[in-house]
Order: structure tokens, then sequence, then C-alpha cells
RNA sequence: GGGGACGUAGCUCAGUUGGUUAGAGCGCUGCCCUGUCACGGCAGAGGUCGCGGGUUCGAGCCCCGUCGUCCCCGCCA
């Protein structure tokens, strides 16, 4: 192929056959750089060869060339280091025109052009280009990867149906309408949740599934319209054991990548996340925030005008640099504008320490966050109580180019912000992230250095089982409704007197800040299964009507299990480099889930609408 | 559903305060060239300034609407 010869196969004869990806007419000598997905070669094409020279000069970029020739060493000064090929080139004795090409709107042989419109529409070119190329490669690698360890852990790949039942929970589905029955319609599955249990219940006690997934949902840069899981599911687990099934396929994965993953991975309970981060699915390439509350004394509350018993939070951006007074007022009056008027506001430390009064508070506050910045020791991770801890004891030096924000609630502020207790702390986590990417350049956390450091993982466990839906005036499902709560809480009486204290025994995988699974211990009991659903408000008529078949089948000998599934386009992306799925798949949509090459969706004829028993409103 | 950015040649972009015939680089076409590899040289073609309406003596530029792409919020059990 033409990225494979090398200098030692200089004299052997060969057939290439590829792209031209550029072409040098010095007259009477001319150059083909020769391409396809293994590299390029140049092919030297002379005027002693007439025929084949008069075909190189008609030859044009992304024409499909054969040339027969022979492999010679360059000469001394003609090499070319830039290419592993560059210190041999093919000299062309036959050359064949195997097809033409209209000159390409933009040219596969340059990196990605800004218009992503363009690169849509004609995909089959930009595809050609060596970075697609590569991610796509990795992309089927990573999957082999992980199939190849499930396999070897004794998972069964099984396939379950595109077309099935619709579940009004959840994302809306997409819907497929029956052409036999009048008035029914097929959904696409968001998940094969319900069949992998149901597998469970078969007796596939390790089971595994490459599940293409469908939710029609609004896009995102890391959200498409069908997407690819690694879906998987074991009876008889505890929690750690997914853990370790999901932290050895990731390690096969990334290691196809080119990346060797230090396991096991930091856990965390979801209520840490928040305290820590503010978020439940924590990016650890920045330092986490940290409680001031115990900085401040009362008194100094209340002069400084800050509410009493809400927390005061602060976080270091390292790195920054240091700021001239002018920039820190923007900054800070920016921040400022930020929250609106929800009762937020900011402490100015560089100015606190300007004055003798506070200077020793700036100083308490610097002390305190000089020790945020958690590390990926796993030593220090395992030596904390078992799966959890709250932070790295390791600390890096707080250094005057680091950006300090303390944040503080004014008088009057209210503990509670659409029935959320913990919204201050999701706020100020908000901020973190807002100016950790404001500051990207300047911390360089998230520069790619394609080590292990780059990627940061970790367990958030012990979700919430419950969610209040104030609109509605209901408690949802935070997960979903099949799974676990924990032991405890069903004892204690929770499910009914305080859901939302309830945990689950729910847990995601976070890496450097993405979402990029999340699993569960399931109910196996019919009758838990049943009080969960009356816990969310439906009747035993409505869950019978919509589960009935799934309640059924728990009554036949059900075993503990649970699962997780993982995005294989998340993983495949962060391990690329890449910021958007749409780098690491072939044919993705765009923000309004339209495919912009084949142009879909599209309206259909009558004929076809008649069939299936359909009028367009 | 909401907010923001962008839309000028095939591509990447510039276009001043509203003022003559809308520019550049790359690409493309033709000719020349034996050592290039982002080849080079000469010449040339290529525009519904996303679309529609308005203001104006005059609109790529101002206003209104609309379409498309991207990012974010909502949403994603």
């Amino acid at each position: 192929m033409c990225g494979e010869l090398r200098a030692e196969d200089a004299g052997r004869d060969v057939v290439l056959m590829g792209w031209v990806n550029r072409r040098r007419d010095h007259g009477s000598l001319i150059f083909l750089d020769l391409r396809d997905r293994s590299g390029i070669t140049q092919v030297v094409v002379g005027e002693q060869t007439a025929e084949a020279h008069a075909k190189a000069e008609a030859a044009r970029p992304e024409y499909v060339v054969a040339v027969k020739g022979r492999v010679r060493q360059r000469a001394a000064g003609l090499n070319n280091p830039n290419m592993v090929t560059g210190e041999i080139e093919v000299v062309a004795e036959e050359l064949l025109l195997l097809n033409e090409s209209k000159t390409p709107p933009f040219s596969p042989s340059e990196d990605a052009i800004a218009n992503e419109e363009v690169r849509l529409k004609y995909r089959y070119l930009d595809l050609r280009r060596a970075g697609m190329q590569e991610n796509l490669a990795l992309r089927s690698r990573v999957a082999m990867a992980i199939r190849n360890y499930l396999v070897g852990e004794g998972f069964l790949e099984i396939e379950t149906p595109f077309m099935t039942r619709s579940t009004p929970e959840g994302a809306r589905d997409y819907l497929v309408p029956s052409r036999v029955h009048a008035g029914q319609f097929y959904a696409l599955p968001q998940s094969p949740q319900i069949f992998k249990q149901i597998l469970m219940i078969s007796g596939f006690d390790r089971y595994f599934q490459v599940a293409r997934c469908f939710r029609d949902e609004d896009l995102r840069a890391d959200r498409q319209p069908e997407f690819t899981q690694i879906d998987l599911e074991m009876s008889f687990p505890q929690q750690d054991t997914i853990f370790r099934v999901a932290e050895g396929f990731l390690t096969a994965a990334f290691a196809a990548g080119g990346v060797a993953l230090k396991t096991p991975f930091l856990r965390m309970t979801y209520d840490d996340a928040i305290k820590n981060y503010g978020i439940d699915k924590p990016d650890m390439r920045l330092p986490a925030m940290v409680s001031l509350s115990d900085v401040l004394t009362p008194e100094l509350r209340t002069t400084l005008r800050i509410e009493q018993e809400l927390p005061v939070l602060g976080f270091v951006i390292p790195g920054v640099g240091e700021l001239s007074g002018t920039a820190r007022k923007a900054l800070l009056s920016e921040v400022r504008a930020g929250f609106g008027d929800c009762g937020l506001d900011l402490l100015d430390v560089a100015r606190l320490k300007t004055n003798v009064e506070f200077a020793p508070l700036a100083e308490a506050i610097e002390a305190k966050l000089s020790g945020s910045d958690p590390t990926h020791d796993v030593d220090t991770i395992m030596n904390g109580a078992p799966g959890l801890i709250t932070k790295s004891n390791v600390s890096t030096p707080k250094s005057d180019a680091d950006l300090i924000i303390v944040v503080t609630p004014k008088i009057g502020t209210p503990t509670m912000w659409n029935f959320d207790p913990q919204w201050i702390w999701k706020r100020v986590g908000a901020l973190r992230l807002q100016l950790g990417v404001k500051y990207a350049e300047k911390h360089g956390r998230f520069a790619k250095t394609g080590t292990e450091t780059d990627f940061k993982f970790c367990w958030v466990t012990d979700f919430p089982m419950y969610e209040w839906d104030e609109e509605a005036k209901v408690w949802n499902a935070a997960h979903h409704p099949f799974t676990s709560p924990h032991e405890d809480d069903i004892a204690a009486g929770r499910l009914t007197n305080d859901k939302g204290a309830v945990r689950a025994l729910a847990y995601d995988i976070v890496l450097n800040g993405t979402e990029l699974g999340s699993g569960s211990i399931r109910i196996h009991r019919q009758d838990v299964q049943a009080e969960i659903f009356r816990s969310l408000g439906m009747t035993d008529a409505e869950a019978k009507d919509r589960f009935g078949f799934f309640l059924d089948a728990l009554e036949y000998g059900t075993p503990p299990h649970g699962g997780i599934a993982l995005g294989l386009d998340r993983i495949v992306m962060i391990l690329a480099g890449a910021t958007s799925l749409r780098e690491v798949i072939a044919f993705p949509k765009t923000a309004k889930a339209i495919d912009l090459m084949v142009d879909a969706p599209t309206p259909v004829s009558e004929q076809q609408l008649r069939e299936l028993h359909l009028r367009v409103r």
C-alpha cells in the first residue's frame, strides 16, 4: 500500500493503486503523490515512459490511478524527512487512469476546512482526509479491543431489537409506523435496558452489545440522535464487579489508542461531587472548590454583608497570570453580571489583601485554597474509606499567577432555588468550569499530551433515586425506574416518607467532565419494582399496561443483576482529542438532526403514507 | 422553546463613515519548466455579497423578516 514502502524495499517491482494527492509537473518530469488510507508515496514519471508520462500529465487531484514501477532509494539530498516514505519513490513504468474526478470543493490533502456544512455534504471527500481516516481507524480498534476484552471475560454479545415498544418515560422516541397494524407504532430503542435485564432472567449471566441507541432530543457537540453504547449486564454482581469490568475494558480501549491507564479510578459519592465540584460530572483537571465557610467568623460575615448560614465557596484557576487592576475589575463585574440577581457576590481577595483589617482573612483564604488541587494518586485514593474520598491529600502550592475566586451569598440570599438546596454549589461549580474554559490556554490543563495524565477518570456513586419536577409536581426517577435503591433507604421507609433522601445504587463514569456512561444495580424483586412504580406516581394498572411483561418476567426467578452502558462515540472522541462527536462518526447529523449528504429526513409519497395509514397534519 | 456567533469567488478570509467597476491567498484553466514534495514562472477564468423586504440619490455595510451551519441553556428516565 501507498504508505508502507521503505528504504529496504528499494529495487522491488510494485503495483500501487490510490488517489492522486498532489501533482507536481516539471515538464518532462512529473511527480504524483499517490494516497490511500495507509499513507502517501511519491511516484516519478519521466518522459522515457512516454505513454505513462502523457497520462500523468492528464492526471488531476483525486483521480484514481494504478502505477506499475520499481521502488528506488532517493539520491542523497532528495529525501523528504517529513514523510515516512520520504526515503524512496516509485519510478513509474506503466500508469493507468482508473477513474477521473471532478475538482473537489475542498482538498482531502489538507486539514479540515472551517465550513462543516460543506464537509458534511461532501462527507465522502472529508472522510478521505488523514485525520478522519485515523479517527475511524481508532474507533474500529477501540471497539475491537472492548469486544476482545469482554469476550475474554466470558461475556456473550447478543443483539436486541431495533423495532420495539415505545416507553413514554425519558427521552422522546423515534417511532416507526406499522403497515400491518393500522395506527400502531414501533419505537427505536433509547437503550436495550429491558431486553438486557430479561437476558439476565434468561440466564445469560454476562451479556454485552455494541448497541445503537436512538433519542429524539436536541443535539449538542457531544450528543447525536443515534449513537453507540457499549452496553453490558451481569448477574450476581457487586457494584465493584461492574467497576472492575468497565475499568478493564476502558484500559483495553485506551491501550488500543496508545494510552496506558492506571486503575482503579477515583471514586466519589454524588454528594461529594456536588460539594467539591458543584456538578455530578466533575472535571478534575482543574482544582476542586473549597468550602471557606469556617474561615469567616460571624463578625466578618456581618462586616462583609455575607449571609450567616450559607456556604462560602472558593476555587483556584491556576496559571492565569497577574491581572492588572482594570482586568481584575472587569472580570469581577463580568462574573457579577453572570450571577444576575440570584444573591451571589464575589469577594475581591486581591483588594482585601491591601486592607490591614482584612489581610489576615485574605491570607487564610489563600492558605486554605493552596491545598485544593487534586492529583490522580491511586495510593491516596485507595487509602481512604473503601471507595470513597472527598479530596486528595496531595496539594499543589498556590502561586501568585493563580486566580482566586471566592463566592459569597449576600444577606437575603435564598437557601433554595427551584427547590434545589444545592443550588449554590452548582452555581459556583458552573462558574469554575466557565472560567476554566476561559483561561484554558493559560493553565494548559486541557492540552493534549497523549499520555495517561490527559485523562482524569472518576466514578460518581450513590446518585439520588428521585428528582423533583416542580412543573409537574411529581417525583421522577433520576436514573431510570429499574434502579435499585439502597437497602437501608427501603428499610427506613424513605420510598414513601422522604423520597428526596433515597440513594440509588446508581453510578456514572466520568472522564474530564464528560459523562461517559452510567449504570446501576437493578431491582430483581417484583414487589420492590411494583413499589417503585407506585412511588413514581404510577397506578398498578398503568404499570401493568406499560411494563406488565417485565413485571411478569421478574416473578420467574430473577437473579440479582446490574450493568452499565458507556458511550463509544464519546470514548473515541476524547481519545482522539476531538471536541465533537461528528469527528468520530462516519456519517453524523447536524444540530437540527439532518444528514446533509443524503438529505434526510424527507417527505414521503402519498402512496407510502396511505400504506402506513398516516396523514400529515 | 430560549440565548449567542457566523453566512462575500470552489475553499480560507479582507472589505474603512453607506459612495466609482467588490479584493487577496489557495484552488481551478492554459502555456513553460528534469528533482519537486505547500514545486516554480507567465497568462486567464471565476461573484444572485445566503434569501426576501425596507430605509436611502446610492446598501456587502443600516433596519425588519426568513433560511442554513456552529456553540450554549432548556431537554437528554
